[in-house]
DNA sequence: CCTCTTGGTTTGTAGCGCAAACCTGTCTGC
DNA sequence: GCAGACAGGTTTGCGCTACAAACCAAGAGG
């Protein structure tokens, strides 16, 4: 079996990184969520979790669109097909990287 | 059920880090491994590998250990049992907080 | 008016990952 | 015996990024 470090080591930070890995699940199991409800569900702060939201609207993960409730301005979020394709397939991956690093054994020169 | 995304905002970045999640998972399945095996083993450069590694050693998760095979140096790296156990609670950690994603059902104001 | 709260964005900065450059010794051809 | 190539790493410099503090806008309440 090829080892699977390599793979491990040059995983797609974009997905990865925690705040974000967050944000994409949690919007996989809500379809859509306003601004305040994902702060609230993931313990980001504002800003931290603007400049997230842009970097994943940037990359087409998620839409990011101003509404109105009322009269107060309210972002609603959505994840797209396609950053929930990419989030699934990242944790089938590290799924899958896992259980072949468990079952490996050493070969050649350790 | 508590929502599980603010834990996984908050993952330890010192073993998510895709290149150290990688050194550690690999040498939980060598127990010990020389500096250049590990590099192939990983794909990274030397110099990434060798920082990697001082970080590691400075907490405690890996010893890294400078012995002779004949006459050339030859640095031997060992996981610790605090290494050890650090990543594969992590690993349990993700996988646990991916199942709870999934059967997660959004609640209040989404 | 003023200032408090809601709903965010912009800015400043410290820290990090990365690779290129460097270092130290050994071995080999000539 | 010494010029280079190679093994085995370490240090340096830089570009990027995550984070929070400061800022901005606008409605509500007094």
């Amino acid at each position: 079996m090829k080892a699977p470090f390599e793979e491990l080591a040059t995983l797609d930070r974009l997905i990865h990184e925690p705040a974000r890995l967050a944000l994409l699940t949690a919007l996989t199991s809500c379809e859509s969520a306003d601004f305040l409800y994902l702060q609230r569900l993931t313990g980001l702060s504002k800003g931290n979790l603007s400049s997230h939201l842009s970097k994943l609207e940037e990359v087409g993960f998620v839409t990011v669109e101003k509404q109105f409730k009322g009269k107060t301005p309210l972002t609603r979020i959505a994840v797209t097909d396609k950053g929930r394709e990419a989030v699934e397939q990242h944790w089938q991956q590290l799924e899958q990287l896992r259980s072949k690093a468990k079952h490996w054994v050493p070969q050649g020169t350790e």
